[in-house]
DNA sequence: AATTTCGGTTACCTTTTGGTTACTTGTATT
DNA sequence: AATACAAGTAACCAAAAGGTAACCGAAATT
């Protein structure tokens, strides 16, 4: 990696990867998603330890930046459908990898010393 | 990604990994020392938007991990010399292919709009 | 005698991130 | 008439992350 990656930070690939699916919730919010459909409710229900409020800003943001599809359905209650559009597609294997690495005995071992 | 991973979030492996090389600058740095020994001033020096206090702090957590290794040499003025240990060396592969997501069209794409 | 060098540390401050609770909406159910 | 439902939103708050500027120590250089 040479310097003229870092004068500008986004000029990095690392960091613009990690500008795009870091953070604390992202990666497992687009790993639950995955190949599938999956309603608003059900995504909360699989990461219970998420806030609704900070589910939905995760979901707008990433439908923003358009890896993830958003279905309203306009009916009463409301129900929604998120799913990966084929560029949020195009992080899982990148996602697997993480998973892999987090799944070293290197990995553990460091969490369980320091977590 | 099986709800078991979540309600603990460091059950998770995803969440795993990042919790190590998260952050705006770890894998910057991780990837910076690479497979070479190189001083502190120099990591300084090529990554010159990160404050001494930061890549300081950074690389002492990540010693105290057992990514990083760090000679310290007694003369003046002082001479320390960082290198990867092999678990740090295994997570060059991984940076890698963060590296590879973020020179995708679509990481490009989505930093050209949204920075 | 003053300045430079290197690898930090310290105190302080701002920004970002994430969390909590309450509330909304319109239909269907109790 | 009150309540439940799904998918959020709004207001507010706490914690963490990161940035800035000043400083240190002892030897070497000017």
């Amino acid at each position: 990696m040479s310097s003229k990656f870092i004068d500008n930070p986004l000029n990095c690939p690392v960091t613009r990867t990690m500008s795009i699916i870091g953070g604390k919730w992202k990666p497992i919010i687009l790993n639950c998603i995955g190949d599938r459909t999956i309603r608003f409710g059900k995504l909360n229900q699989i990461i219970p330890s998420i806030s609704n409020k900070v589910l939905a800003g995760e979901l707008k943001e990433m439908e923003h930046y358009g890896l993830v599809h958003r279905i309203e359905f306009t009916e009463m209650p409301p129900r929604v459908e998120y799913s990966l559009t084929n560029d949020g597609k195009s992080l899982l294997p990148l996602l697997h990898e993480l998973a892999n690495w987090g799944n070293t005995h290197t990995a553990k071992k460091i969490i369980k010393e320091f977590a």
